[in-house]
DNA sequence: GCCGTTTTCGGCCCGACTGTTTTCAGTCG
């Protein structure tokens, strides 16, 4: 039987909502699954794996109901309760809830008015009605509807509005041009960025932007100047259009005296802001983007900034890469939450890849290690690390192998000495490989080959789809194989947005890296960001060391290691938990500890 | 259906915008 993966449960969960609400079942009953539904996709692990526990119910948002019923689904593949409920929902419905703009509601009158009982070809049928001009006349739809529900079809098709996101980069340049053209409006006071982007998530829907001003009405206008393809809203507190590229962008205003409120709210996340509502109304206020309002006496306090906000609420001003409903607002409470590293703290990348030839496995860089050591003096950094490619084993013998190392060692450490004579700069050199844990579980470099190294970073980049035992085994015995092997390199091995990662038994691979004291990298590379947040939190939690790279090919890439620091803060890490803040002496005792 | 600093019963996040309506339902974030 086909084990049901996080996601699916969630939709599962979703459709039972939806269905739920159609037959207007208890409204809190409803929100219960929906919450269920986030709380499970947003799970660390699988919830397979917590059943086998008999954990289920310690999942938010699941409780003694609806952990019976994942029981059943896990013992026996289906849930008879969700059955009966789904047959009194006509199954043509389900697909039509992908339709941006189509809720349970719409999409169970239209496919009752016009007949649609075909599951498969649900999209097809509506569509084609809409053609038709037969769904303008069904009561409660009209004209406008009918055209936008074509268009949320071909959005839908696109896959463009619950399909693609944006990396980190793509949304930092996006909003780099649009708060340069809100600042050529004066009366533009301050101008931050919101939502995911704010709270640095890996990936971006789209791109939310928060402007201070006393003239509302300016200011969106001077936004709508900005190009775009479409407005889609536009109102007295804020405007959204699609850009020509397709990327959307909001624009919400607030009065100066107001703005920390506004900022707090649409910085979100969801999860954090219902969880902070939660806790206000048990303090007997009630939160929305215009303040903080006093339940009993209706009075609304007004903050101009989030720490005023966070601070009337009596808790500490909670970072953005914070906000994600893990437990920071009882932190908050406590005074305990962490400070959070930044990339000042950065000592060092010790995963950069350079042009030196020594017929790696994988892709070389396009820098020479001169130009590496410049740019890691011009970050200000107190060392790197080279940690190129191993030498390809299958089409050259152990011994070539041993050979190209062994001459690698000798050109980088004459390069580096006539570099240091020549630019007086202090930036400490670490020669280092990047090696394979190959399929088997050996790593793709020989025994003697690590005398020319100071340390490696094993990292799986083959046979991705091995099964959680497996993959185990092998990850540990990659990890175990020489005292030398210092980080585990992008451990989950996902590319963004499509690639997965590799499944594993964290726990064990935490409790084992632990051991050895081998530090989890959080590659900062945008379409890896691997450790992911999640998981950086746990790790950190366990006690385990991270350790920031860009696993750069190019000196330019160099650049990007504060998206890692993003995934760091985001985890709840603070220098300490970040082997490479520690100053050099400190670094070279631990990372040469053999 | 979940959950606990006021509760194992009785609460449960908040408002904007749109389109179709004459006062509101549905959807979204």
């Amino acid at each position: 039987m086909a084990t049901l993966m996080n996601l699916e449960i969630a939709n599962l969960l979703r459709n039972i909502a939806a269905a739920y609400q159609i037959l207007d079942e208890n409204r809190f009953r409803i929100m219960a699954y929906e919450r269920a539904g986030d709380s499970i996709e947003h799970a660390t692990r699988e919830m397979k794996d917590i059943w086998e526990d008999e954990k289920l119910s310690e999942v938010p948002g699941v409780g003694k109901t609806l952990a019976q019923h994942l029981d059943e689904l896990f013992r026996t593949g289906r849930v008879k309760h969700f059955e009966s409920v789904m047959k009194r929902v006509p199954e043509a419905v389900f697909p039509l809830l992908g339709v941006p703009g189509m809720g349970p509601k719409k999409a169970y009158k239209l496919v009752k008015a016009l007949h649609l009982n075909r599951k498969d070809s649900a999209i097809d049928d509506l569509e084609k009605a809409a053609r038709e001009h037969t769904i303008a006349p069904i009561e409660g739809f009209g004209e406008k509807s009918e055209h936008a529900i074509l268009e949320g079809i071909s959005a839908y098709r696109r896959g463009q509005i619950k399909g693609q996101r944006m990396s980190l980069p793509e949304a930092d340049r996006i909003a780099r041009e649009v708060i340069a053209h809100m600042k050529k409006n004066p009366d533009a006071e301050k101008i931050d960025t919101l939502g995911s982007l704010r709270r640095q998530v890996a990936t971006i829907g789209d791109i939310d932007i928060a402007v201070a001003t006393t003239n509302a009405q300016g200011v969106i206008e001077h936004f709508l100047r900005f190009p775009h393809k479409k407005i889609i809203e536009q109102g007295p507190s804020g405007a959204s259009v699609i850009l020509t590229n397709g990327r959307q962008v909001d624009v919400r205003v607030q009065e100066p005296r107001a703005y920390g409120a506004m900022l707090q709210y649409f910085t979100g996340s969801k999860h954090h802001n219902i969880a902070l509502r939660e806790y206000a109304l048990g303090r007997g206020k009630s939160l929305s983007e215009h303040g903080v309002k006093d339940v009993k006496t209706g009075v609304v306090e007004q903050f101009r900034t989030e720490q005023e906000f966070y601070e009337e609420l009596g808790l500490q001003y909670i970072a953005p890469e914070l906000r994600e409903d893990r437990g920071e607002i009882e932190a908050g409470l406590r005074k305990g939450l962490p400070k959070l590293v930044g990339f000042a703290d950065i000592k060092g990348d010790l995963h950069v890849h350079t042009s030196y030839d020594l017929h790696p496995s994988h892709d070389l860089g396009v820098n020479t290690l001169e130009e590496c050591l410049d740019k890691a003096a011009a970050l200000g950094y107190e060392y790197i690390g080279i940690s190129d490619h191993n030498p390809s084993v299958s089409n050259q013998s152990k011994e070539k192998i041993i050979d190209i190392m062994k001459r690698r060692k000798e050109y980088y450490e004459q390069k580096y000495y006539s570099w240091k004579e020549r630019v007086k700069k202090r930036v400490h050199l670490f020669i280092m490989c990047e090696a394979d844990v190959l399929t088997d579980g050996t790593i793709a470099l020989p025994e003697k080959a690590f005398d020319f190294v100071d340390a490696v970073i094993a990292s799986i980049h083959s046979a991705f789809r091995q099964e959680r035992k497996t993959m185990t085994k092998r990850v540990l015995s990659g990890l175990g194989s020489h005292p030398k092997v210092c980080v585990f390199g992008h451990p989950t091995g996902r590319l963004l947005p499509t690639r997965e990662g590799i499944e594993l038994d964290w726990e064990e691979i935490f409790a084992f890296c632990k051991n050895r004291k081998i530090a989890l990298e959080i590659n900062a590379y945008p379409s890896r960001l691997d450790l992911p947040d999640t998981l950086v939190y746990d790790a950190v939690k366990a006690g385990l060391p991270c350790i920031i790279n860009t696993d750069a090919h190019s000196v330019r890439q160099m650049d990007l290691l504060p998206y890692g620091v993003s995934v760091a803060r985001r985890g709840w890490c603070t220098k300490r938990d970040i082997a490479n803040t520690m100053e050099y002496n400190k670094f070279k005792d631990w990372l040469l500890r053999h």
